[in-house]
RNA sequence: GGGUAGGUGGCAGAGCGGCUAUGCGCGGGACUGCAGAUCCCGUUUUAUUGGGGUUCGAAUCCCCACCUACCCUCCA
């Protein structure tokens, strides 16, 4: 397949013989707050992407970090009074309890910033070994003018990047670019010992000690949001290919655009974010991710509400015809099989997933459309519904108790054959509360939900 | 100032040299005890920011202009 690679600029092959193991790695949460629907997007996409890779053959780990240390969290521990531990484990739960509804569940392992801080204080004593970083009265810092690929990846010059910079002088700093390895312990914080006094360890490099340490000084795929290309992702090729001296540090470099709300980057610091929690209180996660999935990943995009409206409609398309066909053994055909290859034949060019979409929802049209089908080709038709909630996680079947189906239905039925009408269509209405959905036929009566 | 992406029908959003998606909305019809859902048809005959150019042919390639978002501070 071919993927969009940030460091080049240009579609990347990614080679795929069976078995082939891939090491993934995205940026994950700072906990100081709970997630908003940007965090949704780019997290819903990497989900896919393992999981297509996976459906390819690829053995994909999936690796993420958790920032548990973080000035953010400080000053939030600080205005809430209480520990910073406390703040930590609130949202790390609330962010893994979202991630579970949105079905965001492809992630291997979770890792923490603080249970690598060996890991870490080794990686910076052996950048300042290597002349790269430098110690000052108020932290470590990695030296930019040391490292002359540094702007490869946002493509741009130290020198161009220093001009445009907002950054506040910091006295202690050789050059303003320079950013912190290491941050000495002030007053009330949490800290760690270390050759170099106590303190906490920077933002970029704890990536860097995460990933070294797992996957080794090169790895196949780094994601994460486009705001993390600088400095993040920039400051974490300076550290790994300067400790390592091993080039490149990763192979493919993909970043998400961001979701925008009246074209203007939703973030908290802007009040402008929507809460996939409250989200989820009015759409199926299902219809959040495939509103999410219906944006090109890479480009900015516009939040609206109509676009999650769509979402749920073809949310529910897919459930009922999924209702529809559940009780039929799920069959591996040609047939089957070649409609599978047609709708995620786009995911191959860039994770194209708004053209699968569009596939899917002929798919859907076409299965739709007709009812007395036969049992093999409603098995085929369950077959690939599971194939394509394998891969885009969007098909709805949350499961109702054994019997209470049958139970639902015999009773209406028995009210309408009687044309008591009044009781059938009050069962209906109350159903209908419940989120479940019945529909009346020449063949009979159908719940889905 | 520098970097990276874009500007397509009422709205959302694809396509990236010829076949002019898709969804929503709107209008009509089929089915139904009624309703919803589903299905069919129409809305789509220059919809492709403006102006040049290349080509037999451009939304798609090139040039110029205008406009937008993001990044160059923490940020997915």
């Amino acid at each position: 397949m071919k993927i969009y690679d940030t460091l080049s600029l240009t579609l990347k092959e990614l080679e795929g013989n069976n078995g082939k193991k891939l090491k993934m790695f995205v940026c994950g949460p700072t906990v100081y707050d709970k997630p908003h629907l940007g965090h949704a997007k780019t997290n819903i996409f990497f989900d896919v992407l393992a999981k297509f890779l996976r459906f390819k053959g690829f053995r994909v780990f999936y690796l993420m970090n958790v920032t548990d240390i973080d000035d953010k969290i400080i000053s939030r521990a600080n205005e809430e009074g209480r520990g910073w531990n406390d703040v930590v484990n609130t949202y790390s739960s609330s962010f893994f309890e979202i991630m579970k509804r949105l079905r965001v569940d492809s992630i291997n392992y979770y890792a923490f910033a603080t249970d690598y801080i060996n890991e870490i204080i080794d990686q910076i004593s052996r950048l300042q070994h290597k002349g790269l970083a430098y110690e000052t009265n108020d932290g470590v810092y990695f030296s930019v003018r040391g490292f002359s690929d540094y702007g490869k990846l946002s493509h741009q010059s130290i020198d161009s990047l220093i001009s445009g910079a907002r950054i506040s002088i910091n006295e202690n700093k050789k050059d303003p670019l320079d950013f912190a390895l290491w941050k000495k312990r002030k007053p009330g914080e949490p800290y760690w010992d270390s050759p170099w006094g106590q303190g906490r360890p920077g933002w970029h490099i704890e990536d860097t000690a995460i990933t070294e340490s797992i996957f080794g000084p090169q790895y196949d795929i780094h994601g994460g949001g486009a705001d993390l290309i600088f400095p993040h992702h920039e400051s974490e090729i300076a550290q790994m290919e300067g400790v390592s001296g091993k080039v490149p540090m990763v192979n493919y470099w993909i970043h998400t655009g961001h979701l925008n709300v009246e074209n203007v980057k939703m973030s908290k610091s802007l009040k402008n974010f929507v809460s996939p929690e409250d989200l989820l209180k009015r759409f199926w996660p299902e219809a959040i991710r495939i509103y999410l999935l219906s944006m090109q990943y890479r480009n900015p995009a516009n939040y609206s509400e109509k676009g999650l409206i769509d979402g749920q409609i073809i949310a529910e398309k897919i459930s009922l015809l999924k209702h529809r066909v559940k009780k039929y053994e799920p069959s591996v055909s040609d047939n089957s099989i070649q409609i599978i290859n047609n709708i995620i034949s786009p995911l191959e060019n860039d994770m194209n997933t708004q053209e699968a979409l569009v596939l899917i929802n002929d798919f859907l049209k076409e299965s739709l459309s007709i009812r007395d089908k036969s049992d093999k080709i409603n098995g085929e038709i369950n077959y690939v519904l599971n194939t394509i909630d394998e891969i885009f996680g969007i098909v709805h079947d949350a499961p109702l108790p054994d019997g209470a189906v049958d139970l639902i239905l015999s009773a209406r039925n028995e009210a309408r054959k009687k044309g008591d009408f009044g009781t059938a269509d009050e069962i209906r209405k109350k159903l209908g509360e419940l989120g479940i959905r019945i529909e009346d036929s020449t063949e009979g009566s159908f719940l889905w939900w």
